[in-house]
DNA sequence: GTCGCATATGTCGCATATGTCGTATAACTA
DNA sequence: TAGTTATACGACATATGCGACATATGCGAC
């Protein structure tokens, strides 16, 4: 949604509506009006940058001004770099977990748009990961991109339990950029 | 999001609203400001955080779930199934996590009031676990009780890092319920 | 105990922000 | 097109913030 009305930010700030049109008129609120009968819309950027003015705080759902969240899974510190070091040019924000408890708060806290997830990590089973991810209502359609030294049948069965990509290790590089950038619909 | 006013406040606390207020001055009870003049807005969340802080009774009508919710992290089965067993009698819900995985999901999606915690398990350090859990606002008031088979030195270091028990495997059943309910101030 | 002090909380009044209600009408949906 | 929902706005009711002052509370000293 690019644009609000005065009931979404109602909604929002928990705040009569009536207020949020008192707001526009005296101009704390940037907006502007619609032909009709003057309705008003307010952009979403301004709508945000209001709420940072007065330390308000910002639903998650609308802070997604900022780049797509990558949280990236694994247990082995040097591929999990790696695989930073290949997503660093995309527009985005890089977590690392490298840890099963890691990976599971991480993923609460941050609720990425989308994981790299290795399969086989000691203490933790990739399936079930993806299981959960998927019949967790909160980050049910975050992106999932299995990056894994198993075999194809192994990798075709985390697809079918929902993953979104898989990719075999070793991985290419560019292809790993290419996936990410397409799974996010963004340029790579 | 659901906010309360000074009112609310005032009326839940059975406190004058200008105390209310000087709270929110003070900082001691954590809000923001509406635009207009600077009507007070405190988080519902914030509002219950600080309660539980102070150890000040908490309306009903917020408490999410009269139970304290319990979280027991251990990969062994037949443990988590003899403690939850144990804390049966006692007026909580009880969650098991087996595995890193699961421990650090459930714990930011529940955030439970106290949880066991076994420091030995695979893939994962339980003096980690302690040490992010202190360190996360979110969750950093959650009762730590140390379960473990390792010796009184590593017991101890866990204490030193946040906590708030330990108990050394085997365990005594009543040793552990009067634990957790003398950590969640109910009666055993 | 009680005296005194520092501080927290209660009370009051005023200006004003916010909530509520009703109505006409724009904007959406099929 | 017709029906539904959302919106703007006036008028009024209520709630709020804050300054100034009164009262209550906790606590150490004696």
């Amino acid at each position: 949604m690019r644009t609000l009305t005065t009931g979404d930010i109602a909604k929002f700030c928990d705040v009569n509506q009536r207020t949020v049109i008192r707001w526009l008129d005296k101009g704390v609120l940037k907006g502007f009006k619609l032909p009709g009968r003057g309705n008003n819309r307010v952009k979403l950027d301004d709508f945000v940058s209001f709420l940072k003015q007065n330390g308000m705080p910002i639903p998650e759902q609308l802070a997604e001004d900022a780049q797509p969240k990558v949280l990236v899974v694994d247990d082995e510190l040097a591929i999990a770099n790696a695989i930073r070091r290949t997503l660093k040019p995309l527009d985005v924000s890089i977590e690392i977990a490298n840890g099963g408890f890691e990976a599971g708060s991480q993923l609460m806290m941050l609720k990425p748009d989308l994981m790299t997830l290795d399969l086989s990590m000691p203490g933790m089973n990739g399936f079930d990961v993806i299981k959960f991810v998927r019949s967790t209502e909160e980050i049910a359609n975050t992106q999932i991109l299995v990056i894994s030294a198993l075999n194809e049948i192994e990798l075709g069965k985390a697809i079918e339990l929902g993953a979104n990509g898989a990719l075999s290790k070793p991985f290419d590089n560019d292809i790993l950029r290419q996936a990410v950038s397409d799974l996010l619909s963004i340029k790579a």
